[in-house]
DNA sequence: CTCGTTGCAAATCGTTTGCATCGTC
DNA sequence: GACGATGCAAACGATTTGCAACGAG
């Protein structure tokens, strides 16, 4: 299902060439998660000349570089996000944006509680994900103009 | 992106046929969370005739009617669930398998940062969706016995 | 008769893979 | 020259859609 485990997840090879320096400046330059085809239209609009699979190889090398981090949205898109740490996201349930939650401390408390789920499992819990789900403030706006 | 809003969410029409009651009957059988294939399968082994559209069709049928629901995995993979209430999950990160965890309170915790949440991202929330990662029991094994 | 449901196949979407070519050390 | 990166197109898996045939009220 997976690659159940990969041996070295550091650099181990592979060079930052040109093409994923461009796909690296294009998801580094903004706070929106980008998806693969975002990624490819941009680069394309100052590279002009870079293949879809390029994309998708360069994306898969920054992730293994440990220099962008991969996110499953929740309708099953994966996107793409600078921010590297481990945080919280929220995602309009109207228009589907999807965006960063600042740490607000709670993930520590979540990861507190780590020992109670693994007893309760069985798994050895090491992460976690947590998603908030709502009401965007364009797609608010937009319902409260409405009535 | 999405359907935007549902109008009616309920049971505005349709009916429970034979074909969506061996589907119901598949999931609410198994604590696991099955993939529409999974369920294809299961149900081609009692009612031997159906369409895969059909599958699908009556998946979203009773994700509509509230009977089950739908989870997206971590791979991207929908899956459902006969536990309707919301609820977090635990994945392993070896072989993938995906679970339930029992409430733990931690929910609670975590629905009274909403205000929180909302003040920092200006979204309006109401729901969250936490899913821990490690290692499950079977891998967890198989792990050991190699060392 | 009418409308929703089913079967089936084709279409779509996101992603991966195979392969020949190209670039860099 | 060797090995990895790239372009391109075909392959793929999951899901959706179009349409004719079917079935229950």
């Amino acid at each position: 299902m997976n690659d159940t485990i990969t041996p070295m997840h550091g650099v181990g090879h592979g060079r930052l060439t040109r093409h994923r320096q461009a796909v690296w400046d294009v998801v580094a330059a903004l706070p929106e998660h980008l998806t693969a085809a975002q990624v490819y239209d941009a680069v394309r609009h100052q590279d002009a000349r870079i293949a879809y699979g390029t994309v998708y190889n360069a994306l898969h090398y920054l992730v293994d570089a440990g220099l962008i981090a991969e996110v499953v949205r929740p309708d099953g898109v994966v996107a793409y996000d600078r921010e590297t740490a481990p945080h919280d996201h929220v995602v309009c349930r109207v228009c589907g944006r999807f965006a960063d939650v600042p740490n607000t401390g709670l993930r520590a408390e979540v990861a507190a509680g780590y020992a109670d789920v693994a007893r309760q499992t069985g798994y050895a819990i090491d992460q976690h994900r947590v998603t908030y789900s709502g009401v965007c403030p364009a797609c608010g706006f937009a319902t409260a103009a409405r009535n």
